[in-house]
RNA sequence: CGCGGGAUGGAGCAGUCUGGAAGCUCGUCGGGCUCAUAACCCGAAGGUCGUAGGUUCAAAUCCUACUCCCGCAACCA
């Protein structure tokens, strides 16, 4: 029988960084979907990669004094051996810069363009020069430049477009007639609320304003739009030719069957994808399914805090499989989990070192003990045995329904509930005691027989959530994997079978204090590693777009004065906001300014500062400012008072 | 009135669509057992299901208002 393809795909990570365990979850979920798909007989592919074009890099590549190319060699690079490190099956690990991939960008880009589907218009706006931004009119704030405040002149810039607008309502109609594309359902409600429903508007397609990207090869000043662009790996990455000599690859895989990606990027793939594949006149994917996040427990990860997590360190502490099982086990269906240090030990001691590793290791204990590790059928049957004997069977029924809604979390804990209960079985027929009666020999064999069945059965379906751990207790009891479809049949087991001598310990109890230590010097790097980063920045000189050149009378017409803070407060409902009341002369201004992060309210009070102070006022987070307290800021947008070397009084000018 | 998510025993969550005995994991306490990684098994305590109204024979679940948290957006004059 011809197995059935089942094609699925993680989003490509961006090579701007190493990536975090967030990144790592999703590539280690689809693994654990892709597993189980073969494991239930289906020809699989797993595609997975990165995305490695776009200004950010550009930019990120310059700061390091290196060639994007470099860059993005570096960054891949670490993300492809993260990703093997994490045990994750892909078939193929696409880089968006790899040669068939851009030769076959610009083919779709010439393809859709010569259908009309694509078609060079202008981006018309309010361009701010110094900023080399454009604005639409409802971004601009009194008619002037929203990031510099200034003038911005109405201006046109040629881009290509892409005709969403077309398509729209065919796309509306898939959405609605097929319930399953957006996943969890109720981002499909988001989707068509917040951009379908009222219109989309053509997206452009293509950057003129920096380099690293896919060239337009019939017009270079272009670059592709790097999600058009990256989307686009997954039809290239099968060998999917926009002139119809497409790979085999692609005939037998395309449509894919799943699209796994953060609830982030929703909007790209359930929008704008569709609509490129419909231009190109091929299927759709079935589905799309936004997973939630993984977060940490103390607040937003951030490199400064030295909290992030990377999967190197985890692994370092807990073990491939055992991180594996965290990141699968905590996250939810819908709502964002939650990852701490406390909590992956306690799972780590409770879940993986108690209930299985323990479960594993007193039944082969006892096999060696009273049986020299000889595993027999003894064929005594007793009622409390077909409780054990139905759970296990019916694991593998359980575990298929919940992974086909993708809900991965709930298909491990049934693998744990037959563990659970292999541990109370023990409890039921306490082995010890038989054991000192030589009539019960048979009775004993049976259970023990039960014992490694089950636990066989359930290592089976572990395999594709914790492949090295499943492959580790099979090796132990001395058998192999079995097949998906036997796992409904009990006694499978071959009787007589040795086991291994000495049972190996697969998760030690870790201690609660020892992990927090190491997890100290592993935030203690990062900061270092923080730390040893910033000199360099700091000593390198900052250059800034040089500004045009300004007359005198420009430079006079903004009047600087000293002010003495009298009070701070913060302003309700900001995030960034400091509401301080400055003393300038024998005025008392009110001046908003965006240092909660800096400086605290209390910092505030009594400083002398740099006043701009004949700005017209504005309205902040709706409170009034009559002016702006002047910072230095560094290429992170850590901010800094300027403030008078000397002492000087309020109100005396700055000149 | 920017958009969205959330509030359920000490902690983390399920249950809410499709009203009908408040459940899971961890922790705590008590007991049992000794094969095992101080593990395993049993039992108990602990909840006004955010607040206030409403609908209903019946509300964690449906309706209305409100409070508080968390993302995103906005705000960095």
């Amino acid at each position: 029988m011809e197995k059935k393809p089942y094609y699925l795909t993680t989003a490509i990570a961006y090579t701007s960084g190493k990536p975090h365990i967030g990144n790592t979850y999703e590539a280690v979920l689809a693994d654990s979907i892709a597993r189980f798909k073969r494991y239930q007989g289906y020809d699989v592919r797993f595609q997975t990669g990165t995305d490695e074009h776009g200004q950010k890099i550009e930019l990120k590549a310059a700061e390091a004094g290196i060639t994007p190319k470099e860059f993005v060699d570096n960054v891949a690079g670490e993300i492809k051996r993260i990703w093997d490190l994490m045990n994750t099956s892909y078939d193929r690990f696409i880089r968006t810069t790899d040669q068939d991939h851009e030769k076959q960008i610009q083919k779709i880009f010439r393809t859709l363009y010569e259908k009309g589907d694509i078609y060079k218009g202008h981006y018309e706006g309010m361009y701010c020069t110094p900023c080399e931004s454009f604005f639409t009119a409802s971004q601009l704030e009194d008619g002037k430049c929203p990031d510099c405040g200034r003038e911005c002149q109405p201006a046109k810039e040629e881009a290509y477009f892409l005709k969403l607008s077309k398509y729209a309502d065919r796309l509306i109609e898939h959405i609605n007639t097929h319930p399953e594309f957006i996943q969890p359902e109720s981002r499909k409600n988001e989707m068509m609320n917040n951009f379908l429903l009222p219109g989309l508007q053509d997206l452009c397609v293509s950057r003129t304003s920096f380099k690293w990207g896919i060239p337009v090869d019939f017009d270079e000043k272009h670059v592709v739009y790097v999600w058009l662009d990256a989307l686009s790996n997954y039809i290239t990455g099968l060998g999917f030719d926009a002139d119809g000599n497409n790979d085999a690859l692609y005939e037998k895989y395309w449509p894919a069957d799943l699209h796994l990606i953060g609830k982030d990027i929703l909007r790209f793939h359930t929008i704008y994808w569709p609509i490129m594949l419909m231009g190109l006149e091929i299927p759709l994917p079935k589905q799309v399914f936004g997973h939630p996040w993984l977060l940490q427990g103390d607040g937003k990860m951030s490199k400064s805090k030295g909290n992030v997590l990377y999967a190197d360190d985890l692994v370092s502490i807990f073990g491939v499989d055992a991180v594996r099982y965290f990141v699968l086990h905590e996250m939810p269906f819908e709502n964002d989990g939650v990852i701490t240090w406390e909590l992956m030990v306690e799972r780590m001691n409770s879940d993986l070192a108690n209930t299985l590793g323990n479960l594993v290791n007193r039944t082969i204990s006892m096999s060696n003990k009273y049986f020299g590790g000889i595993v027999t059928n003894g064929n005594v049957v007793e009622d409390v045995d077909t409780e054990l004997i139905k759970l296990t069977l019916e694991t593998s029924k359980k575990v298929e329904e919940k992974m086909e809604k993708l809900r991965i979390a709930d298909a491990i804990s049934e693998i744990f509930t037959l563990f659970k209960r292999c541990n109370k079985y023990i409890d039921e027929t306490m082995p010890w005691a038989l054991a000192k009666d030589e009539a019960k020999k048979d009775r004993l064999e049976t259970v023990l027989y039960n014992l490694v069945e089950s636990i066989s059965i359930g290592a089976s379906l572990l395999e594709s959530f914790m492949p090295e751990t499943s492959a580790r207790i099979l090796a132990q009891i001395n058998d192999n994997k079995r097949e998906l479809g036997d796992l409904n049949t009990y006694g499978k087991y071959i009787s007589g079978t040795k086991v291994i001598e000495t049972p190996e310990i697969l998760f030690a109890r870790l201690d609660r204090e020892e992990v927090l230590k190491q997890v100290e010097k592993i935030e203690g790097k990062q900061h270092k590693e923080e730390e040893t980063a910033e000199p360099r920045s700091e000593e390198a000189v900052m250059d800034m777009e040089a500004k045009p050149e300004i007359e005198y009378d420009d430079f006079m017409k903004m009047q600087f004065q000293v002010g003495e803070i009298l009070e701070c407060e913060e302003v309700p409902k900001s995030k960034k906001l400091l509401c301080s009341k400055v003393r300038v002369g024998s005025e008392i201004k009110q001046i908003v300014s965006g240092i909660k992060q800096y400086y605290s309210r209390e910092e505030m009070v009594g400083k002398k500062v740099m006043v701009l102070s004949n700005l017209k006022p504005a309205k902040l987070a709706g409170v009034i400012s009559e002016g702006m307290l002047l910072c230095a800021e560094d290429a992170d947008g850590n901010l800094a008072l300027v403030v008078p070397e000397k002492s000087m009084p309020a109100g005396a000018e700055i000149c």
